[in-house]
DNA sequence: CCGCGAAATGTCGCAGGCAAAGAATGGAGC
DNA sequence: GCTCCATTCTTTGCCTGCGACATTTCGCGG
């Protein structure tokens, strides 16, 4: 019935999403430096729409600039994953709470088709979900239930940081096969509609993943931004 | 003797700033249009920093922005604000519970000062302070005392927005003299350094002051930005 | 009264210049 | 001969002005 009007975008915009995707996913290493016309020229943007990208980046946490000098990704250090740990157990299980009064039944049971259809996915496809993608995929459907946009921007922004975290190689240890066994316990939360239960489970998931993160780091702490020195670009 | 090293600012840092200051003190009323032209001539700065400031803005949410054709104050309604409140409830009371935890004792005497003298002040004066204000430096140097960066800048802009919501005429109402009072809960809990009475007192507070900000905003709804909001699908 | 097209308003993006920070170089002192 | 410091030079972020495109508005014709 409506055609997709092409949503016209503007260029400061897909420097911005490329960017952020970029960063998200580490194919620019944490702490790595960055200058405006190296960006620019690899983007094939101008630097007007570069600085909008990265001002906007810098806010959002994930550059960080220091004026007149120059920017660089936001480091990924143990502390800085511990403290995105404690912010996501603070506001993840009142999200999930929050999401289960409030949601309509024709929303939850649409989150819980997009699980179950995400969860259908075999595992080692090029397109394969891990785990965590599931469950945020799901938490992130039921912020939107929740109705408050304030809410649902900074758990957005959550969730950016965290495929951060999760785009470093740690993802082996961090999956684990018996969570996205059948019985997953989001199926659950999502079928009995009991928010204190739910807010309850996704607590003790978020403690869950955030322990696994932690050994990752202790076994591998090469991956980490220690040394920020200059690293020429490409 | 100490000579002040001058701490060079960039435009777009004033812009920024100022037009954040004119934005959460309602100097621009929510809703507004704006456009660059007008701006940058009413900061003295040309385009491009004021674009750099607006996108800052936006990005934080005082600002609204749609692609090629404008930008507008975020509007404030009684939606909004309730958004702001819910996740005021749901982030604070855990930033005092965490900074009670982990501040240092002199972190812990510095705030105590510190609120001892913001509270010394007399009501009336011109620099006078409310009690929002009063509980909100506090909560902040909390925050900071978390150790948690992230947590700080969560924290910080939603102390932004709440001062947006303070800064309409909703202060009369809003003010409590009893709050101001000696034996003010903030000064209680800064004395014996428990955590979980601490956090519990901080719900109380938020509660309170959301209802009674609730009871304002019936009581005044034409402050509220009703009018502009035309083309704003949630 | 309604649809259509052209002017006006305003945003988006580019190229270039300016100034500051850091790197490189040369010279003086030990 | 080595080290340290001052100066020069290059890199790079910051900003101004202008031109191009999109959106809205207004006037004309039907």
């Amino acid at each position: 019935m409506s055609e997709v009007p092409e949503p016209r975008v503007s260029l400061n915009e897909v420097a911005y999403r490329r960017l952020r995707s970029e960063i998200i996913t580490c194919r620019l290493a944490p702490g790595q430096r960055l200058t405006e016309k190296q960006l620019a020229a690899d983007l094939g943007v101008s630097t007007a729409p570069l600085r909008d990208a990265l001002t906007r980046l810098d806010h959002e946490g994930l550059i960080h600039t220091v004026p007149f000098k120059g920017y660089r990704v936001a480091p990924l250090t143990p502390r800085s994953i511990d403290d995105l740990f404690v912010v996501w157990r603070i506001i993840g299980p009142e999200v999930i709470r929050l999401g289960m009064t409030r949601a309509s039944d024709d929303q939850l049971a649409a989150a819980r088709a997009a699980f179950d259809e995400m969860g259908d996915r075999v595992p080692g496809d090029a397109g394969a979900v891990h785990d965590i993608d599931l469950v945020n995929a799901t938490f992130g459907t039921l912020a939107e239930a929740t109705g408050n946009d304030y809410l649902v921007t900074v758990y957005r922004r959550l969730m950016g940081d965290m495929s951060r975290i999760r785009a470093l190689r740690l993802t082996s240890e961090v999956d684990d096969p018996s969570a996205t066994s059948e019985g997953h316990w989001v199926r659950h939360v999502l079928a009995e509609r009991d928010p204190d239960r739910a807010a309850e489970q996704a607590r003790r998931h978020i403690d869950e993943v955030h322990q696994r993160v932690l050994q990752a780091v202790v076994r591998w702490p090469s991956v980490m931004s220690s040394e920020v020195s200059v690293s020429q670009p490409r």
